[in-house]
DNA sequence: AGCATACCCGAGTAAAATTGTCAATTATTT
DNA sequence: AAATAATTGACAATTTTACTCGGGTATGCT
């Protein structure tokens, strides 16, 4: 039971556009730099953070990416569903028909109802309370 | 996020241990037919089943595994434990002496908490829990 | 126009984890 | 002795993860 590195990365990223961003884009050459990101791996998940409709891009020099919406409008497992990662704990309940083991897997409701908790916390966490978050550490850090 | 398939299996095995168990052993070969998982990989599995004090193995003819405690008082989370598959959904967190990142993450609440969640509500549910809604599906489908 | 910046995209790949198998042994009962 | 069944360690196939690489394309600046 991990989070893949992946969905870690993602709402890292996030965070970091977030606090660096004053409306103007950010490029990922800094996100990379800030967060020790590996350039061509953010370029991948900002892909597909952008097909998911978190974020927009703006290219050519002074480009970079902008949140598509406020960050109290983000929540995380948003954030994770983009790139691709399940929340589900087992695999025969990703498709949306829903499970064949149904009926006969005893442990069918075990891994349901962990999903839905799962999904339920993530859900109940934003960007923007993250974002506040790094605010303070960042700000007992320098006093 | 996923269970492994080995958490999966253990926990199906153990609730069907339970099941066919009257106070007497069951063999892994029973379990093995009953449940289509290879006999000798439930082998590995109910060997870590035992060193986490959860089944008691009796050898030679008629002999198998028995819970080593009342079904009343297994919980999922154990039975998960057992096996080695961490709860925890970062790797920075296993250690017992507290994740390196504690201060400079600003992600690091968001697992901790989702760890603690997933711990519980897999806490929240017993062997006999399970059991018991075994024995109710085998009727629906009998009548 | 030409160049630099920065996003865009698909393919490939090495390492790690998962999910097992196989062979040989030990303990117990009949 | 023979059969049953747990015990153990080594090993192997497959899948997933976590990346890199090599090219593109759009945009702004001089």
């Amino acid at each position: 039971m991990r989070m893949s590195t992946k969905a870690q990365y993602a709402v890292r990223a996030m965070v970091n556009l977030n606090l660096h961003s004053g409306g103007s884009p950010v490029s990922l050459r800094d996100i990379s730099l800030r967060e020790s990101i590996s350039l061509t791996y953010l370029e991948q998940l900002f892909v597909k953070l952008r097909r998911g409709k978190l974020v927009k891009s703006v290219r050519g020099p002074g480009g970079g990416y902008l949140l598509a919406r406020p960050a109290r409008d983000i929540q995380v497992d948003e954030i994770i569903d983009s790139v691709e990662e399940s929340l589900v704990p087992v695999a025969c309940m990703d498709q949306k028909h829903g499970c064949l083991c149904d009926d006969q897997c005893v442990t069918h409701n075990v891994w349901h109802g962990l999903g839905e908790r799962i999904r339920q916390f993530l859900s109940s966490i934003t960007l923007a309370d993250l974002t506040e978050e790094a605010q303070r550490k960042i700000k007992q850090v320098n006093s």
